[in-house]
DNA sequence: ATTTCACCCCTCTAGACAGCATGTC
DNA sequence: CTAGAGGGGTGAAAT
């Protein structure tokens, strides 16, 4: 029943329930309810993965519309976004309009404009903390801010973007919900929004968790059953865990899933269990495990499949970033299905979609870059909370810490509380870039005022504005240098201006650093080739951790002075007067060479031996170089170097398709990409205009099919730009 | 003489967000 | 408090 007496639910809420088959209300919604939630009362919800958070921030959505607001849902993930968005839909029958807002999709001053018609808004952090840097007026109207996966703003490369939203969105006064995992201080979280603290440990499903250890490698693990949990009997000791609950996984007909942190690591786990699970299978799994490997075949890249398929067969699979979306999601879908058995995954399967299964196994050790830690007891209760799905399974079942020697080492994450959640808004790259923000935004543009900002924010909770205060004062310095800030002297105050510069960096959500290495690379260039761009890009902040191997990485290096003296890169001097851990030189290289590669429309499978990356990574530099490329033609443009910011933005073009420069033309028709047009190409045609003239040589070479709707595309081109 | 095996040393280690415009010497 | 597997090399023991 969702009627409860002192719960007064405005109809459409009530008829949208229904709708969605919601017949009552989970504890922590009924407690959020209570709170105030109806009635604008900021509320931190802290509860475990599916005990139905969403839900409150969908009401507190949906209750916000119904009294003239608007309300904004912000998540970690485009994924996520994007499943939300589909989800709150269906309230587009009641008249309530939902937009979707990340950085696929553009925010232009139109696209912001836009956003003014629509009464919920759902996007990502950034783009949100971008929006709110434009000040569209708009903002005005917003009414409530549900922030997902708040606890996310401990995290250490983007917990500073959550918390600048929440600063903007308290100070502005709007209704704020966070949504949290289970964590070690809610309070204070709480205290510093003003809210009211919603703490629940209620699941769906109940959770037994198994403590486990190793003893060696010829007596195996131990497992202790929970002691309240009887109705099973799990030996004390097996060979191998993953093992027995493979093996009986597939007698049940239910499923496994096992987190480690290591690519390496999954894939040999993947690999040891495809060849028991082969050795078991039913006649009817293997039937259907056929009908998956031929949907495979169409649905990846030969590469992907060949890696796949071996293991895919025998119904497990491995699953991380170094996978094409495409095959990661192929696998998510199979594994719900229950088609693929057992899956071993790094966390990105805990990050993103839900993705339950009965039992899930976790690994606990990693390497942190110095020495061997082990992860949190926040992160273990992520990942623990995959266990059980709540249709399907009657229970779930963790397999904690399998890495672990001694009970000790496994107990801990059992009896463990969450650790408390602490700021990252302070660190230097945080600084710079949100002190920027503040100033390019207008939003506040004196030391005081600057300080009044930070004093909103959870960092000031526990540390002194003493502290803060010198840390801002050294940020505008470096502001300054960089010349994306200047000041001057009214009335006994100084007041601090954004540069053209540093408006357009704010703007295109970069690192000062970044845009300041641009700045420099580009001004000691005069002719330079396109390895010169790309390197330069690579080379800076904002150009994310690629995952080259270390063979490769030392190959190149040794490689790297002959183009140094041919002036082919940018110069190591570049890099040696900033200070900072993320711009790196050498990477830049790799990176350039990468890209360099992918516009002259070198084969995928090629690059990826090459540089010793894989599929998902080569996707990831592609997306950073396209993003990156747009931004330096931006700022090129913005300290007046015409001639690379064109040069730039073909580059950015060029990444988007992988092609040479004579394809640009193109790849404009829908059906042609890098291989299509190079085809054509080597056979003369090599305009749309081209394709239209030739449509008989289009068809001979491109297949009936293909060649027809090409062409029909081209003529619809051309017949649109004529008029 | 050839194969096998224990042992040591070295190497390696997760993920994913952001831009969408327009005119200088 | 904290790893652990794989690869390569080495030298001694086993066949």
């Amino acid at each position: 029943m969702v009627d409860h007496a002192d719960i007064k639910l405005p109809d459409i809420i009530i008829k949208g329930l229904k709708d969605k088959g919601v017949v009552s209300f989970t504890p922590p919604q009924l407690e959020a309810l209570r709170s105030g939630l109806l009635d604008c009362y900021n509320i931190v919800v802290s509860a475990p993965t599916a005990s139905g958070k969403t839900l409150i921030g969908e009401i507190a959505l949906i209750n916000a519309v119904l009294r003239g607001f608007k309300g904004i849902y912000t998540s970690p993930l485009k994924a996520l976004a994007y499943e939300k968005f589909n989800e709150f839909r269906m309230w587009e029958k009641y008249g309530i309009k939902i937009a979707i807002s990340m950085g696929d999709y553009e925010v232009t001053d139109e696209e912001l404009a836009r956003l003014e018609n629509y009464d919920i808004i759902v996007s990502t952090y950034e783009r949100l903390d971008s929006i709110m840097r434009r000040k569209p007026v708009w903002l005005k109207k917003v009414g409530v801010l549900v922030i997902d996966e708040l606890h996310m703003i401990s995290d250490e490369n983007r917990g500073h973007i959550v918390e600048m939203i929440t600063i903007r969105a308290k100070m502005m006064g709007i209704q704020i919900v966070g949504l949290s995992a289970t964590i070690g201080n809610p309070e204070e979280l709480a205290e510093w929004l003003g809210a009211r603290l919603v703490r629940s440990e209620w699941r769906p499903v109940k959770l037994y968790e198994y403590i486990t250890y190793y003893l060696g490698s010829n007596k195996g693990w131990i497992i202790h059953a929970p002691s309240n949990f009887t109705d099973m009997s799990v030996p004390k000791l097996v060979n191998d865990v993953t093992e027995y609950w493979v093996l009986r996984a597939i007698k049940e007909g239910f499923n496994v899933l096992e987190f480690k942190y290591s690519r390496k690591a999954v894939e040999e786990l993947a690999t040891i269990y495809s060849h028991i699970l082969c050795n078991n299978l039913s006649n009817s799994d293997r039937e259907q495990l056929n009908i998956l490997l031929t949907k495979l075949r169409d649905s990846v890249t030969d590469f992907e499949y060949e890696k796949l398929a071996p293991l895919i067969r025998c119904g497990t699979s491995y699953h991380h970033a170094g996978l094409t979306p495409e095959a990661r999601k192929f696998i998510e879908d199979a594994f719900r299905e229950r088609v693929i058995k057992y899956v071993a995954a790094t966390p990105t399967l805990a990050m993103g979609v839900n993705l339950p299964a009965r039992v899930v196994i976790i690994n606990t050790k990693f390497f942190n870059g110095r020495t061997i830690s082990r992860i949190s007891v926040l992160e273990y209760k992520q990942l623990a909370g995959r266990a059980g799905r709540p249709q399907y399974d009657p229970y779930g079942i963790v397999i904690v810490a399998k890495d672990s020697r001694t009970e000790n080492e496994a107990l801990y994450y059992v009896r463990g509380n969450p650790e408390p959640l602490r700021s990252v808004l302070l660190s230097d790259e945080a600084l710079r870039r949100h002190v920027l923000a503040v100033i390019a935004s207008d939003e506040n543009n004196t030391l005081h005022k600057l300080i009044s900002f930070f004093s909103n924010s959870f960092a000031s909770l526990k540390i002194s504005m003493n502290v803060i205060k010198p840390k801002i004062e050294r940020t505008l310095i470096l502001l300054k240098e960089l010349g994306m800030i200047s000041s001057e002297e009214i009335g006994g105050e100084t007041i601090f201006m954004p540069s053209k510069l540093g408006i357009a960096t704010s703007r295109l959500y970069v690192d000062p650093i970044t845009s300041y290495i641009i700045v420099k690379g580009l001004m000691h260039a005069k002719k330079v080739s396109e390895l010169y761009y790309l390197t330069l890009i690579g080379m800076t902040p904002d150009f994310s951790e690629a995952n080259i191997g270390r063979g490769v990485y030392e190959y190149y290096l040794n490689l790297i002075d002959s183009y140094k003296s041919g002036k082919e890169i940018p110069s190591e001097d570049l890099e040696s007067n900033i200070n900072d851990p993320k711009v790196d030189w050498i990477r830049g290289f790799i990176i350039g060479l990468i890209l360099r590669d992918w516009i002259n429309e070198i084969p995928e499978r090629e690059i990826i031996q090459r540089y010793g990356i894989e599929a998902g990574d080569l996707r990831v530099i592609k997306e950073n170089g396209e993003w990156l490329l747009y931004a330096a033609s931006i700022i090129a443009r913005t300290i007046n170097m015409p001639s690379h910011s064109r040069y730039l933005m073909i580059l950015n073009e060029r990444i988007k398709h992988g092609i040479k420069e004579d394809a640009l033309d193109l790849v404009r028709l829908r059906y042609v990409g890098r291989v299509r047009a190079r085809i054509l190409l080597n056979h003369g045609i090599r305009s749309i205009r081209d394709v239209v003239n030739r449509e008989d040589d289009v068809i001979r070479l491109l297949g009936e099919n293909w060649g027809k709707k090409i062409a029909e595309e081209a003529r619809f081109l051309i017949y649109n730009t004529i008029r």
